[in-house]
RNA sequence: GCCGAAGUGGCGGAAUGGCAGACGCGGCGGUCUCAAACACCGCUGAGUGAAAGCUCGUGUGGGUUCGAAUCCCACCUUCGGCACCA
């Protein structure tokens, strides 16, 4: 008699087996096709979190799959260990950076181990560590050497509470992605990466299987834009500067009757004459102490001063006022638009409230030109008031004026982004220094690769300065120059993380290598990942970053191909029982820890993976833990309690039995695939069912039991990793059940006999009847109007038509 | 405002042109048990009916089709992203 399921005994005992056997472990040399399967790696904050099993059960689950399937899988694990938190607990409780990250490190992989996740834990890679981040300052110098690094005196983005500048990427709606701060300005030299190089081939997503939504997300994060670059004459004495506006509307160019300019941008010192100075002062303070959210909001009525400066519009020849206002943002476009009232309605509105000349360039059918104008009209018909373009059709329009505006050299054909360059210098210590050198006489010096890594000095001192930390260690900062060894300082900006996450994927294939990055001959065996699976929430950041660090990496021969990750699969967010997001304060957590303790690894992930489809995310039911425990202990009882078997049985039963095997390998198969876990476990139970009821009627061919019972288990292996290898070596199975083979459907035996079809009279199902599978229209019909059940429905008329589907339904339209 | 995803029993969800509600939870009834359970069996969308059945039913309104949760149009709601973007 088998005893009973119990998973705190089996769970250890094999995690320990597969540890110790090595069974995980990705061969180089292995001739079998490689697939990359890459889950992206955690930051090792505190505790392995419910989210993280959520997203590591499926990617383990299709890991294992793939390994069942014939492939070598390189799947392996690390730690985005560089970041935020482990400053803020250094600052807060006075612990070492590196020890907190240490330890956490330690618990996080006790806890994947304790998940049964089947990493190879021997390509471990942890970014903070100076193996790694040796080789992301080498990679900053090979970007820099291209003219892909460069530094510039720019306004950033400054999170007070972080004390440090933040990407674009990292603010959201005016708050820092990390602490929730609101966002300032700052003007400061920094480190940016020239993404926009890229701006055109990020957009394309040819050759990849992502999402639709991240396709979305990340060219909508781009935002190109095309239009023209329109040069405007500075009408003022002593000041010969040309103003340049981007445009989307080159041809309403004649209806631009002001110019506007944002508050900072550099024309307006030059230019505000000494009556609208004060004006234009004020207006400027004003703006500036305004938070990048309430600048933002659209609610707000426009405001804006006259600099009492004008321009030229250079195509119509008007002398037209420069305005500044804070709707106009300077880190768009030039930071200066030509204002079109008659079709920008926030033009409109700025020159109603300002007694700004109107002049619509289009005609419409429905607007009467004779009369003010109520609101500005977008498109309209033909061009008017535009001199030799009147009569021009909107559709040609933009052609002929940027012609024109090129052939004068008013300007030209243009595209604009969104995105802007890739600000990479943190002001903080945990992080990989940048490693360049400030000389006094040769500026700056990038770090020669034999004095790679710039290790990061132990002991740090923390005071909210706004500076790096590092600044404060004189001792690190002063260095020789490299070029002369006169007197120099350090870079004490740090790498930005994600710097360090964009190329972790290629580190894995060759993890310990002391000589390069990674080799070219495990880069070409390796890479791209053929999978790789994470959350959406890194769409616009981690997912463009890594696009553009291979770009960059290919164009300097590093690796081959366009893109690095071939397939992406999103987890959805795995919300609180009450459908909340999980938090501490909310008091919704489930603790993966307690879950294992009480109900074992693998109920655990069973029951995350079918509270609902992966993509989607969803409520964690604990409820619903029961279901999965009863579907375990079923499994157990089938595959060892006692059962009833024959040498030849019944052909019908036995070959019922096997069918429900084959249509369940063909399902799961298919489920798999897919990420589909939740049918993938609803299939999986249904087979249960289905040999319990074989078992139950007694005298079962022992051949096809036999085989009912490994392939369940076979199926359930990648979800449930330790109770089947233990119901494996109880059958007398072969070690280890995870290096076994996927089984294959047998088409012959997922055909039914006989199949039961519905039959409609007019779309409405009136019967259902058993036909051999095989039956052709004229059966089925004769069938049905055989049946007593359908003679009131169908009376004594003909059909007018029938439709036939095979195997499925009769639909009879009297 | 723009882009994207979604709306189905008491709950999580299944079905992507062909029998709506698979699978699971919960609930109800029963079996075994001294008793209970994470053991087992049955029922469980609503209305009506003794029952067979019939009618209604997938956010709302319309359309296409022999047939629509599924496709099309309009709208409503929720979630995610972007947003004074020139």
């Amino acid at each position: 008699m088998a005893d009973r399921y119990e998973p705190h005994l089996i769970e250890p005992k094999w995690q320990a087996r597969w540890e110790a056997d090595g069974l995980y472990r990705a061969v180089d040399d292995d001739p079998r096709p490689k697939w990359y399967e890459l889950a992206m790696f955690p930051y090792p904050s505190g505790d392995l979190h419910t989210g993280h099993w959520y997203h590591y059960s499926g990617a383990d689950t299709h890991a294992r799959y793939m390994r069942m399937s014939g492939y070598n899988v390189l799947y392996p694990m690390g730690f985005d260990a560089f970041g935020l938190p482990a400053e803020n607990a250094a600052i807060k409780r006075g612990v070492d950076p590196a020890d907190w990250t240490r330890s956490n490190i330690v618990n996080f992989r006790r806890q994947f181990k304790m998940m049964g996740a089947s990493f190879d834990w021997e390509r471990e890679v942890v970014t903070s560590e100076p193996e790694y981040y040796k080789w992301s300052q080498w990679w900053f110098l090979q970007l820099y050497h291209r003219g892909l690094a460069y530094r510039a005196a720019a306004a950033a983005n400054w999170c007070p509470g972080c004390q440090t500048v933040l990407a674009n990427e990292q603010v959201v709606s005016g708050r820092c992605e990390r602490s929730d701060d609101i966002v300032a300005r700052r003007f400061l030299t920094q480190w940016f990466f020239r993404i926009t190089t890229y701006a055109d081939e990020l957009l394309k997503f040819e050759g990849i299987e992502w999402p639709e939504r991240i396709h979305a997300m990340q060219t909508n994060w781009i935002g190109r834009s095309e239009g023209a670059l329109l040069h405007f004459k500075v009408d003022v004495a002593g000041v010969d500067d040309s103003l340049d506006v981007f445009t989307t509307r080159p041809d309403t160019v004649y209806g631009a009757t002001f110019m506007v300019l944002a508050p900072e941008h550099q024309l307006v010192d030059r230019i505000a004459t000494p009556e609208q100075r004060g004006a234009v002062d004020a207006y400027r303070q004003a703006t500036s102490r305004q938070t990048e959210i309430e600048r933002q909001s659209t609610e707000k009525e426009k405001s804006g001063v006259f600099t009492g400066a004008y321009a030229m519009n250079t195509f119509s020849g008007a002398r037209i006022p420069i305005w500044i206002a804070d709707y106009v943002l300077v880190t768009y476009g030039t930071g200066a638009v030509m204002a079109v009232p008659a079709h920008d309605q926030r033009d409109f509105e700025f020159a109603t409230k300002y007694g700004l000349e109107v002049i619509p360039v289009y005609s419409h059918a429905d607007v009467d030109l004779s009369r003010p104008l109520e609101r500005a009209f977008v498109h309209g018909d033909a061009m008017i008031n535009s001199g030799p373009f009147d009569g021009t059709p909107e559709r040609d329009a933009i052609g002929r004026v940027v012609r024109h505006a090129e052939e004068h050299g008013f300007g030209e054909g243009s595209v604009n982004y969104r995105m802007r360059d890739w600000l990479i210098s943190r002001q903080r210590y945990w992080g990989a220094p940048i490693p360049i050198i400030h000389c006094e006489t040769h500026g700056i010096v990038p770090v020669p690769e034999a004095d790679l890594p710039v290790v990061l000095p132990d002991h740090p001192k923390f005071e909210a300065t706004g500076q790096s930390p590092l600044t404060q260690l004189p001792e690190w900062v002063n260095v020789q120059c490299p070029v002369d060894g006169g007197p120099a300082r350090r870079e004490t900006d740090t790498l930005d993380t994600f710097m360090c996450s964009s190329w972790y994927q290629m580190r894995f294939v060759d993890p310990q290598n002391p000589e390069r990055a990674f080799s070219k001959e495990l880069g070409a065996k390796w890479l791209p990942v053929d999978q790789y699976t994470g959350g959406a929430d890194h769409a616009v950041m981690h997912l463009l970053y890594t696009r553009f660090f291979w770009k960059a990496a290919r164009d300097m021969g590093y690796v081959e191909g366009d893109e690095p990750m071939l397939r992406l699969f999103n987890q959805g967010t795995l919300l609180g029982p009450d459908g909340q997001k999980m938090s501490k304060s909310r008091g919704n957590v489930v603790a993966p820890d307690d879950q294992v303790a009480q109900h074992g690894a693998d109920a655990f992930r069973c029951q995350l993976m079918f509270v609902g489809p992966w993509d989607q995310g969803g409520p964690y039911n604990p409820t619903g833990m029961a279901g999965i425990i009863r579907w375990l202990h079923r499994l157990w009882s089938l595959a060892l309690d006692p059962v009833e078997t024959v040498a030849n049985g019944d052909a019908a039963a036995t070959r019922s039995l096997r069918r429900a095997t084959h249509k369940t390998i063909a399902a799961a198969t298919e489920e798999i695939e897919h990420f589909r876990f939740n049918t993938l476990i609803a299939r999986l139970m249904e087979h249960s069912t289905a040999m319990q009821k074989a078992r139950d009627a007694g005298r079962v061919d022992a051949a096809a039991w036999d085989e009912a019972i490994s392939t369940a288990l076979l199926l359930t292996a990648p979800l449930a990793p330790h109770i089947v290898e233990e119901l494996w070596e109880r059958k007398g199975r072969p070690y280890s059940v995870h290096a076994q083979r996927w089984p294959h459907a047998d088409p012959e035996l997922l055909k039914e006999d006989e199949v039961e079809i519905a039959v409609q009279v007019n779309g409405r199902v009136r019967d259902r009847l058993l036909l051999p599978a095989t039956a052709d229209e004229a059966t089925a019909k004769a069938a049905a109007f055989a049946s007593p059940r359908l003679k009131e429905w169908l009376g004594s008329s003909e059909p007018r038509r029938v439709i036939y589907v095979p195997g499925k339904l009769l639909n009879i339209v009297l």
